[in-house]
DNA sequence: TTTAATATAATAGTATTACTATTGTATAAA
DNA sequence: TTTATACAATAGTAATACTATTATATTAAA
């Protein structure tokens, strides 16, 4: 059996959803191809529509600019993420076992086995790592959030958040500790493949270094006295 | 006694030594002003020009462009930051102590009786918080990496793991500890005041929220069993 | 089955931003 | 007094961000 996994994003990021029709679509799907190859500074709808064999003008339909398709994916991302963490929890009882299997999702390579995705699971991994804060990182941070585009985000902290308080009820801190997480997944990771001195990893090759950090100090942290 | 505090920046990053004319000092000065007003984003050369009445091309003399002269900032306060670690370490033995000033030198204000700066000690911490990720979240990273341009923050890293070490020597991530100790500090206090539901703080004004909560997981992570 | 309405994307622009080659002027050295 | 050279301004070009308008295809109505 072989699923597609699909989610519905706030109609406030785009013009027109990309959803809707194939060219959508594949405006998402090259984007994220594209952004892995340039980063976010040096990419452009002008380079994108050539990649794509189309026009500037017609991206400008789907999105008002760069940052709202970064907005888009990164919204599907957060998302998706909120789904395998429901779907890794099943049948886990254990709220510690529950937090490992998170920490895991975070500082793996995401599983190849859950669902199908219309992207290539790798390189959105990859541009999450790079790009994921300059989407809030932005002078209209709180503009844009009156309209609810980070709720996916805020979502899956909740989410993890009540796996923190199922193992110390009385923690104070569990929705800063979800965001440190996840930050800390991320930048650690980044800092591991291009800033090494700035962490303790020994092969930058190892997967397990930054989930051996993060699992030491997530738990520790949640340790009553 | 007033003294003047000023730093040694790597030579790869600049193109004319902004210490070394009026102007050039200038530049960086009314640039922290204007990332500031406009963020990274919306900030040009352009209207950098404008705001101190003089041209681009002047400026593209000092700076090869604005992620330069962002990085230029950015090894400045790091370097502040370290002279600021020494400089409050003084005379405190205890290592616990030691780490507990060091976080509270990340969380709180920067304190205004050490030193004087030629720059706006507020708004370069808060265009510290907002813009530091994005001089290394970028393509080019490794490459400028070999110029030694992120030297200041390893060093910064290195120092404060050292504390580290000497409260627990035989912990296994002191540079990764350090290292998000420092980005926490900077994305817990984003998230507090921009978007707090990210975070565990009841009011937006409470500067130790950020202190309490770095404080409790950093010493828990290094405890020994 | 013809006409009208709608949806879609392409053409063809403009304004802004990023960056540079060249020129002009002031000061210092020969 | 002439010659360097240091510096910043003028005056550009190329790329990027964005938009108004037009063309075409499809659907719906008459």
């Amino acid at each position: 059996m072989e699923y597609q996994l699909s989610f519905r994003v706030n109609e406030h990021i785009y013009l027109r959803d990309p959803e809707s029709s194939e060219l959508g679509k594949q405006i998402v799907k090259n984007a994220i191809d594209l952004i892995y190859d340039l980063g976010f500074e040096h990419f452009t709808f002008k380079k994108l529509a050539i990649k794509m064999s189309t026009t500037e003008a017609s991206i400008y339909r789907y999105f008002e600019n760069k940052h709202r398709l970064l907005l888009y994916i990164l919204n599907w991302y957060w998302s998706y993420m909120e789904f395998l963490v429901d779907f890794s929890l099943q049948n886990i009882q254990n709220p510690n076992e529950k937090l490992a299997k998170i920490i895991e999702l975070f500082t793996q390579s995401l599983p190849e086995s859950v669902g199908k995705l219309d992207y290539n699971k790798f390189l959105l991994n990859q541009i999450v790592l790079s790009e994921s804060s300059k989407v809030y990182l932005i002078k209209e941070v709180q503009e844009i959030n009156t309209h609810q585009v980070f709720k996916p985000y805020k979502d899956l902290c909740n989410k993890i958040s009540e796996v923190i308080l199922n193992i110390n009820p009385t923690y104070k801190y569990s929705r800063s500790l979800s965001s440190t997480l996840i930050e800390t997944a991320h930048s650690q990771q980044y800092f591991s493949k291009n800033l090494p001195r700035l962490t303790d990893v020994a092969d930058q090759k190892d997967e397990s270094f930054v989930f051996n950090f993060l699992y030491q100090f997530v738990f520790a942290a949640l340790k009553k006295d």
